[in-house]
DNA sequence: CTTTCTTTGTTTAGTAACTGAAGAATCCTC
DNA sequence: GAGGATTCTTCAGTTACTAAACAAAGAAAG
């Protein structure tokens, strides 16, 4: 009743390891004071990981005054994951190890308005050919994460997927799988509070609470596309006035570049006059460019959209208490550098808890890739970390289907 | 590692015991569906539970084809806590059982600019008052609430109220606070995602994820009242423009009412005539007041006001994917009907996750003292619901000597 | 009324995951 | 090289569970 905090049962392993991957290296002492747990069941935990080959010991710290401690780093080429980013532009592939570092990574071409059999097939062949191209052992991979702008919709995708490549297969929302991915990569403290901001075709958000990402009730968080920024604004297709994604998002930006003939001729915009695939993404690229090569047309209706941009993201960081704030995703990966100032000095003047705790405004080293670098990063995760702490939920006893394709949004 | 769920092992009593205060009446067949555990552990839990007085068995179900189910009912009266709202115009004070229920309430003028040390003797005067008045034993008291606006400035307030009545004192935002009091009081379901939008003087906004109240890092969660809703509105204290607070709050509307002659008139604003410790608060009843009477600039000012609450609730229920929004606190008390149904038409018609799941949008029914009713509510919470779950977390560690080789991230 | 079946609740033995304390190993200092 | 400091391991004991057998209470059928 009074003891000192526990772990849940199943749950340790994984926090160790978790742990040791977050530290990149630490003793048995270190993870005693970082666990509340005793020595004698860190050894316990510790020798099983050493045995499974996920960790391995890497030398000797420094004596403080006795014995030197043994030092434990993670086994980084023990175990791998597949990241699959389905975009409507682009679908993106990597192969991480176990610490998250990308191994191999491949884009191709969206699959537009393909076959769904004819895309599975292709897929598992783009997998196959990421695999082999590193020569990783198929047993080695822990899985396959699959992420999506609208996860719910690709469900029967992902279960013919686990078939065709004989890799379990998580589903999750792309912006979500941003958010892991960062947290996973080391940028973000292991119990931080933290949004990634994604910026694709739309806005949306990826949040990450004390360390544990948030997905809520239905898996529709973080929608901060649709957040109002103007009471008599345009109408947006979510049946609200004003939202984000309508007067500031890439497609508006696009739009608002378009009816702009001078700009539209200097940065040579796609228009509506090629039919490819996502002209949106084509044309906001050409934005950006010609915003860095000093065009100031170009440069004001982006720093006009990262205005609305970071009023949104203030509001979102007074809502959840926000430490950190990470950009991400393949339009910020092109116009990261335009927006990040203008976020910056919104919430360094108006962050309301900023005498509290310092908020810290940053670009995704790897944006482009982000969502499938996170998609790995589940499948990590889901392996390796505690699957579920305290009850088990009514909702779950319901549903006592047989656990065939692991999905994380309903 | 495959087996189902399991509870952290100090909480399994406290989530048997929410369970059964939540259920109200609840056999312990029930007790296992709900929660995943087996016969024999809900058996020895409550046989515990009952063994301390806490709980009872109060009659059998109808038969469902077998032995009928014995049930199990809170013993409301086996517990009691007290929380006091300390707000700028009045202190509130309840005194509630163990289910929740209201024993006894006070409620008296607020402290002002009075000394500190003096103001902790009459409240803890007006607490004995408060338990002398139902004669409630002192040690079936399990502490005392505290909440206010800012709680990080009631620091020392709370440690000498500690002193002075003897009692355990905990101390939360009022927002929070009003938000556990819906939970607790059992109107939410225990493991759902909901607000409690928050209208005192300011607006703020209580949090519950999936039955656990977000506090965030810093405990500066939910301050709606800083979400944007005008790129270019008037500038607020916190530093931004166009907070709602500075659009719509309740200091907004009284201010905008006395610039209009007809409804100052109409209405009787107390305007900066007198020296009242609060005259927005009574004016804006005031306002209220003149609406429900049929006063149709004050109707129209109080709408114009809840289009705005109602545009920021959306963004919040966008943002975390809510199932349920509470209506609560002094101003939704007094003018709580005229915003509900702005509410309920913008979720209607512009929430995201609509298609998933439905939001309920409701209206507290103890709004003007939630706060002290969630006051005690954290304190029976405190007591009877887990101290912790997981690891331990760093700021914890912040006290101890750092070893030489410390590698943990921060 | 008796038998059989269903459902509820209890008891008991066994197990996983820890703790606590003792001890072994390693290093530093004098 | 003795003694203390620190790290790590071992092992018996505790806790909180599970699984499974059992007992008790009612319903349904004969």
């Amino acid at each position: 009743m009074s003891g000192p905090a526990r772990v849940t049962h199943a749950s340790t392993r994984a926090a160790v390891l978790d742990l040791v991957r977050a530290a990149g290296m630490i003793s048995r002492v270190g993870l005693v004071n970082a666990t509340g747990l005793t020595g004698g069941t860190i050894s316990t935990v510790v020798r099983g990981l050493i045995d499974e080959g996920l960790v391995a010991e890497t030398g000797h710290a420094e004596s403080t005054g006795g014995k030197r401690r043994v030092m434990l780093q993670l086994n980084h080429f023990a175990r791998y994951a597949v990241g699959v980013h389905l975009d409507d532009a682009r679908i993106t592939y990597v192969l991480t190890n176990l610490g998250g570092a990308v191994v191999a990574r491949i884009s191709r071409a969206g699959a537009g308005a393909d076959e769904q059999a004819a895309v599975v097939a292709r897929v598992a062949r783009e997998v196959d050919a990421l695999i082999d191209s590193v020569g990783v052992e198929r047993d080695r991979i822990l899985g396959l994460g699959l992420v999506a702008a609208r996860p719910s919709e690709h469900h029967e995708f992902g279960r013919a997927l686990e078939r065709a490549t004989a890799l379990p297969v998580v589903l999750d929302h792309d912006a979500t799988a941003a958010a892991i991915g960062e947290h996973w990569s080391g940028g973000v403290g292991a119990t931080s509070t933290f949004a990634a901001l994604f910026m694709g075709t739309g806005i949306g958000a990826g949040i990450v609470l004390g360390g544990t990402t948030y997905r809520g009730p239905s898996g529709h968080t973080g929608e901060i596309g649709h957040t109002c920024l103007d009471l008599d604004g345009p109408r947006c297709w979510c049946g609200a006035r004003g939202c984000l994604e309508m007067l500031a998002g890439p497609a508006a930006v696009v739009e608002q570049a378009r009816a702009d003939r001078s700009l539209s001729r200097a940065a040579g915009l796609v228009g509506g006059r090629t039919r490819a695939a996502t002209p949106v993404a084509a044309d906001f690229a050409a934005i950006s460019r010609a915003a860095r090569q000093g065009n100031t047309r170009a440069v004001a209706l982006l720093e006009r959209s990262a205005r609305y941009v970071a009023a949104a993201a203030r509001t979102l960081a007074n809502v959840l208490d926000l430490e950190v704030l990470v950009l991400t995703g393949p339009s910020f990966a092109i116009a990261g550098s335009v927006y990040l100032p203008v976020l910056r000095a919104e919430l360094d003047s108006a962050f309301i808890a900023r005498d509290a705790h310092p908020i810290s405004v940053r670009l995704s080293p790897s944006a482009a890739s982000a969502p499938a670098i996170g998609a790995a990063a589940i499948v990590l995760q889901s392996e390796l970390v505690p699957r579920r702490q305290g009850l088990r939920l009514p909702e779950d006893l319901a549903a006592e289907e047989p656990p065939v394709f692991q999905q994380l949004v309903r």
